[in-house]
DNA sequence: TTGTACGCGTTATCAT
DNA sequence: ATGATAACGCGTACAA
């Protein structure tokens, strides 16, 4: 009559592997907990514990222990930057015990906060997010409720919370010189946002790249295609129909280069013959291409490493407050043979760096 | 001097909105459940929700309703195969309020157990997984205990669960196939392991093309490289040093075809002119490979549909037991330039398919 | 070291 | 439609 009657498929629950073992409920608990518990109990738990197909309800001790062992990810795409990220993060997670919640938003702004609200009522332990502007307010009340987000990619300014990125300016900057001292001068880029942080100081790269080589910044060769691949496919087309066309094109993300490289191909051109091509971003694309392409080379794994070693930071002790994180790391340039010298006389009185 | 004096930063309950509003507990879990609640109640309930920054705990209600939204996702890695897997099916769940809980496995068998635990201990709704041999007996287990699993690509044999595969015989047939039809005769082959699931089916493509067109399986031209692109790198090398090197290849997934695509390149060797090339798996790359790689692209979209499909009708009435759900998906060719023909004798006088 | 009993935040039941 | 209250399974004082 009592409702436990009828549900027969009921888990088996730490109170009963203490009837059968013979112990209280709270040794069984210190047991599961890797605290001491009698050599002779020890043995009749673990007996009762496989007898009875007893598996550990984290929710449970979630709700006693405010940890979840889950941290929430939540990303725009699987892209070719974001998928080794997560997997290298749900790798180094996994050693302490942990696993990520993933979900991918969408486009509109409310899937971002329906993702950031799912997060939540899930008890996630820390959030990771690549930083999306435009939901400030809601963060700063996640942080303010003791969720500690940690942001990567790129920054949203202002807020406390933790942040690793890489040199976006200076990979630039030293990639847009490597044409420079190869003797280009005619040097396009295809931007994304410049409102947002990436696209800012990416393009500032090129900018202060061009500026320190006494050159001028000439508007028509600078194109926000807004990362788009498509856009960057006309974009292209639009800046060799130019007067001057340009000589070399900095993209500042591997979309935008496999538009230009895709519109190169569609119209027999290519590189580094008609066009040298430098990308932000490597992916295994540029590898593989017949020429090979020049790339910026994001330090995933160190990354992935750096979120790790925050999540253990403010998981260790929770209580005491620490200043926000922030990780800067450099990138490398993987020279490859998407870029031809040009032996102009200009060039060749400049001095140039190997 | 009680428990609650320093937690001040705990969070907001049901029990403190239902005061702040004047209504009964139950009543404001009926709201939060969207079920019919007196209206002048629902201002009431809402207004207390927005002052008091109540957020729900889905930890508590999952020990109620034994449903935690929360979808299992354990993988070997994030290769070009799963990345847009996970992203397709993260969005698809996401309308039903579900979340992927991800989990990334290592070589060692012990991993795919630990990432089994995790999940079953968090209580996810579903386990979806490619198929890894090795864990029937737990497998089992998990779903004798009332969690259904999925899983994809891979089949593993005689167990209760539900699989979503595509073709692989079939379509590796007609990759074959092509080749044939356009005069090779002399075509290898690279595997992986033929002992699992899609290693021997897209073998069995390959042998059955080749049988059906009168030829015989030349020993020598069938190289097992374990789906390893360095693997395939030499065992390539070792092909074309063959007294009769073979005309074409088909490469069993893309990781091995980057690796001949590689070899190729390091030896100054071009697709097609010198070695007509086919792969199972279509990846950005084979897209934008200078003459396009013809390739077997897996329908992944529809894979993650079908997932959620099953997900969905699992979950809908978890107490009636269902057959074995299992669906077999077709994939396209996408013929490009990676393959030439061959005007021998011998081909001009068997009939072609265009 | 062990046992007892309470609380975590929610849903479900049952009267009202 | 609402209010009161008993679970859900675990961790943890506290007393022994």
């Amino acid at each position: 009559m009592s409702i436990e009657e009828d549900s027969a498929n009921r888990r088996t629950t730490i109170v009963e592997v203490a009837e059968r073992a013979g112990v209280a409920i709270g040794t069984v608990s210190r047991y599961l907990n890797g605290q001491p518990v009698r050599s002779a109990n020890r043995v009749q738990i673990e007996e009762a514990i496989v007898a009875l197909g007893y598996r550990r309800n984290a929710l449970a001790a979630a709700m006693k222990t405010d940890l979840t062992n889950t941290v929430g990810f939540l990303l725009p795409s699987m892209s070719e930057f974001h998928s080794p990220l997560l997997e290298s993060l749900s790798r180094l997670l996994r050693v302490q015990g942990r696993a990520l919640l993933t979900y991918c938003h969408t486009a509109d702004e409310s899937s971002v906060l329906e993702g950031i609200d799912f997060f939540e009522a899930h008890r996630v332990d820390c959030l990771v997010m690549n930083g999306q502007a435009g939901n400030e307010q809601r963060l700063r009340e996640l942080v303010a409720g003791g969720v500690p987000v940690i942001c990567y990619d790129n920054d949203i300014q202002g807020l406390p919370i933790d942040r690793v990125l890489v040199d976006n300016r200076a990979a630039s900057f030293r990639a847009v010189r490597h044409l420079l001292d190869i003797g280009h001068t005619r040097i396009a880029v295809l931007t994304g946002d410049t409102q947002v942080y990436t696209g800012r100081e990416r393009f500032e790269g090129y900018r202060q790249a061009l500026l320190g080589a006494g050159l001028e910044i000439d508007p028509h060769y600078v194109l926000d295609v807004h990362w788009s691949e498509d856009e960057a496919y006309s974009g292209m087309l639009k800046l060799l129909a130019l007067p001057q066309p340009p000589t070399a094109i900095f993209c500042c993300n591997y979309n935008m280069a496999i538009g230009v490289l895709r519109m190169l191909k569609d119209h027999g051109l290519r590189v580094p013959d008609d066009l040298s091509l430098v990308s932000f971003d490597d992916v295994p694309l540029f590898r593989l291409h017949e020429a090979g392409i020049t790339a910026v080379s994001q330090p995933i794994h160190k990354i992935a490493e750096a979120i790790n070693g925050i999540v253990n930071a403010r998981l260790a002790d929770r209580n005491t407050a620490q200043a926000p994180h922030r990780i800067i790391l450099e990138c490398d340039i993987i020279l490859r043979g998407s870029t031809r010298r040009m032996f102009t006389a200009e060039n060749l009185t400049r001095p140039q760096t190997p």
